[in-house]
RNA sequence: CGGGGCGUGGCGCAGUCUGGUAGCGCACCUGCUUUGGGAGCAGGGUGUCGGAGGUUCAAAUCCUCUCGCCCCGACCA
């Protein structure tokens, strides 16, 4: 490619809107253009680096054995009523009426649109196992789009769909998508971890994360510093034992009501009654679809709503309104407590070893002091509720966790049959009976790939792209062009290059040196062969990695030769 | 949706408090010089000051409404 031919729009100043690194250098680099609040148009060069993932993970499904279809955007309303998702999903699922008046929506995931399809296609054990997958532009109306790619609107999404008889062949294609990821991430040059992660909208019941690490990474995660137990913090379990406490032998005080005007939050309760904030209990008013829950979780300690989404059993749970508190518990916000309460009652295992302890007395300015479990008040059910904090150990293996940031850039799941079911998505096996088929989920966000790739190889210059997602291997700069041996050297090494299947891009611009070196390290091009008068003189020319500060020269009769040793030997380190 | 901030030439910004004919840097066009790390000089073009309404002799500036964008939070593969 020759840059003459060619639209890379590239900034000297930083665009005012981008925050993080990777939506400042995508800007910068002209990479990518904003079209309105979470949706891009991708540059040319920004398309190459897209591509050049989209080819890495297309390889990899490949070798796996999952086979490339391509699912409409558009999606009619009738199937996701079906698998009762358009209810559930919520307002990231755009929804609108077409001409006939029938609800349709775009889509954010294909779940629905996969099984469909697989409920009128697969019918016998024979079929299976079967994993199909596509790269394709999902819609999801984010509440926040930000940082980019990074979390946009629209987004590439490579999503893949596995199909077994049993668990075992759900598991094995489970397996098969894990190994996939880890190859084509390595290949994107990316450091990453593999987290256990919740299962969140999409269901299902086991899944991993796959992040690359970075501190801005908008997912928080912890990791074992002994153990590989590594999960992000919504799904971190506590480990069994951290909590116990002694309750002893000393016989429980009597019940004791407390007048606290006005005092609401822990830190106000706690230093007007003097005690520490483990002597409390938080009681958190929600709704379960539909239902009103309690949760009790200790003073110091934060609820975990995954975890309480898991331990119901439901949907859906949402912090209930002060409105819906103040009818629950007879008292406004701040002032609720186990005691009397009429609502199902759930509670962090941690409440359990709790002595004479305080909490909200169901009314107005009152608290309850010396509360006791079953002699004030029972638990429908307990669990592991809250959110796990650095002074927990590891659940594996009990050693000290640490805590990190990541970029969530791919998710496997095991759905087991919950689309199967509501879907109605049945085989025959051997026996002639009809059972569910197991399903799998597996996504990898294309361009937040690329995002996540710049936000850990970069520089105060720009971009230092891993080869394999560059959307260039090698740019020659010819620093003169009016030197008609500098020109010849650089289209002699150009050509070459081309006839090697190098992807080259040439800065035939008449531009000055500066120019051409900036844009050449703000676009992050892995391999930099520089063309000069006096070394053109000489019959010599300079390779540079944008990753490494030293300068070779060379000959111009073996640089082609050399260049492309240098690109395989860039490929090479990331295998 | 709650809180905060910002909309002035393609980009980055000043001007708004205190109303008086819209400016700077970069970019762009022309010419000359320069030519290995975002050149210098000279000349030039570029704006319905996000939109609508209002106050005023006069509005980028004051008031009301509205649209958009960014950040924090809630929320979310």
């Amino acid at each position: 490619m020759r840059y003459s031919n060619y639209f890379i729009p590239t900034y000297k100043e930083v665009p005012s809107e981008a925050e993080v690194i990777s939506h400042q250098l995508m800007l910068r680099a002209g990479m990518i253009r904003k079209l309105t609040s979470g949706i891009y148009t991708y540059l040319p060069a920004g398309l190459r680096s897209i591509k050049k993932v989209e080819d890495i993970i297309r390889e990899e499904m490949n070798r796996a054995g999952a086979i490339e279809l391509l699912m409409p955007a558009v999606q009619p309303g009738e199937l996701w009523q079906e698998s009762g998702r358009w209810e559930y999903y919520g307002r990231e699922l755009l929804r609108f009426k077409d001409r006939h008046n029938r609800d349709t929506c775009l889509g954010p995931t294909h779940e629905e649109v996969i099984t469909d399809l697989v409920r009128r296609e697969i019918q016998s054990y024979k079929q299976m196992p079967i994993n199909f997958y596509q790269i394709q532009t999902k819609f999801r109306d984010e509440i926040r789009p930000r940082f980019g790619l990074m979390r946009g609107r629209e987004f590439i999404m490579k999503d893949a769909y596995s199909f077994d008889v049993d668990e075992e062949g759900a598991n094995r294609s489970y397996e098969a998508m894990y190994e996939a990821y880890s190859r084509i991430f390595q290949r994107c040059g990316l450091r990453f971890r593999a987290v256990e992660a919740d299962t969140g909208a999409i269901g299902g019941s086991y899944s991993h994360e796959f992040m690359v690490l970075a501190e801005t990474g908008e997912d928080q995660m912890i990791n074992c510093t002994k153990c590989d137990y590594a999960a992000n913090l919504e799904r971190a379990e506590i480990r069994g034992g951290d909590d116990r406490f002694e309750a002893g032998n000393t016989p429980m005080k009597p019940l004791e009501e407390v007048d606290t005007p006005d005092i609401k939050t822990v830190e106000e309760v706690t230093s007007f009654l003097g005690i520490s904030e483990d002597q409390l209990i938080k009681t958190l008013i929600f709704v379960a679809d539909d239902e009103v829950v309690a949760a009790l979780v200790r003073g110091d300690q934060e609820l975990n709503e995954a975890k309480l989404k898991n331990l119901l059993g439901a949907q859906m749970v949402e912090l209930a309104s002060p409105e819906l508190v103040a009818e629950a518990t007879g008292a406004p916000m701040g002032f609720a407590g186990p005691v009397g309460l009429k609502t199902k009652m759930v509670a962090d295992l941690a409440i359990q070893g709790m002595r004479d302890f305080v909490t909200g007395g169901n009314r107005n300015d009152l608290h309850l002091k010396n509360v006791n479990l079953a002699r004030d008040f029972s638990i429908d059910r307990f669990g592991d509720l809250r959110m796990i904090t650095p002074k927990d150990s590891c659940p594996r293996c009990g050693e000290e966790i640490k805590f990190g940031r990541g970029i969530e850039v791919g998710h496997v799941f095991k759905l087991g049959t919950k689309y199967s079911q509501t879907l109605k998505a049945l085989f025959l096996d051997e026996q002639g009976k009809e059972r569910h088929i197991i399903m799998g989920c597996y996504g990898i966000g294309v361009g937040r790939t690329v995002a996540a790739a710049i936000e850990q190889n970069h520089d105060k210059d720009g971009i230092i792209f891993p080869i394999p997602i560059s959307p260039f291997e090698v740019t020659i700069l010819p620093l003169q062009m009016h030197d008609a041996a500098v020109v010849e050297a650089a289209e002699k090494t150009y050509r070459e290059l081309l006839d090697h299947h190098i992807d080259v891009l040439m800065d035939d611009r008449d531009e000055r040196a500066g120019v051409k070196f900036k844009d050449a390290d703000l676009v992050g091009i892995p391999v930099r062969v520089t063309v000069g008068s006096r070394g053109a003189k000489e019959g010599q020319m300079e390779i540079k990695l944008r990753s490494e500060s030293e300068t070779m020269i060379v000959s111009i009769r073996e640089a082609s030769a050399i260049i492309e040793e240098k690109v395989k030997g860039l490929y090479d380190s990331l295998k």
